[in-house]
DNA sequence: CTTTCATTTCAATGATTCTTGAATTATATA
DNA sequence: TATATAATTCAAGAATCATTGAAATGAAAG
């Protein structure tokens, strides 16, 4: 993961309504969602949601694959993850105190 | 911190002269760093480099103080690692892959 | 009190991003 | 093949953000 990734993940999750996606995603678990129920759970229109879902699969944080007719999203914890330690290890140089807030 | 402060935040760090500032504030460690010499060290415009300080500052992941006629600004490590635990906690639920990546 | 220096603010411009609704694509079913 | 459904793409306009250089502020020194 190099900066410019990472710049586009922070960009990407910068957004009240992709970090209500994120979270329904992320409740749906394994099984993903479907495109249509993300939006009605978040009230987003078609267009809408396309387009914040895309923002958020081109910067890595969720994967979509097609079943039959419809699009599933999932979302994708190791970039997540790869997002955050860039932060902590990269840019933070692994500082501690940010280092104790992650701790579980 | 709320989801607004972390999308601020977020917001703050997807921007490529941003994130060199806060590498060069992280190495500067708890002495800090003068405007002037951050702006040097990044090679931008003194206004440019008080706007990038300012959307930082804003959002809560630096500190400034005045020196006599200079800013001393500082990397609040503290900030950081509270938006990195929203993500893990609150959008991720504690997700262990994400929990993993930071993992000393 | 004036000058100088460091930084910030302001105004203007260009570039991105967000939103909306209509049109389009892809897939399944009758 | 025609029709319906799910999702995406497109075009237009509004809003936000980034950059530049000039002007203003705050603080020290002569």
């Amino acid at each position: 993961m190099n900066e410019s990734q990472v710049i586009e993940a922070f960009a990407a999750l910068s957004n009240q309504t992709r970090l209500q996606v994120l979270r329904q995603l992320v409740e749906a678990g394994p099984d993903g969602m479907l495109a249509g129920d993300v939006a009605t759970a978040v009230g987003a229109s078609p267009s809408r949601m396309s387009f914040h879902l895309s923002t958020l699969q081109a910067a890595g944080i969720v994967t979509s694959e097609r079943q039959s007719r419809q699009m599933i999203y999932r979302v994708n914890f190791q970039a997540i993850g790869d997002v955050m330690r860039f932060l902590l290890q990269d840019c933070c140089k692994g500082n501690a105190t940010v280092q104790r807030c992650c701790a579980p």
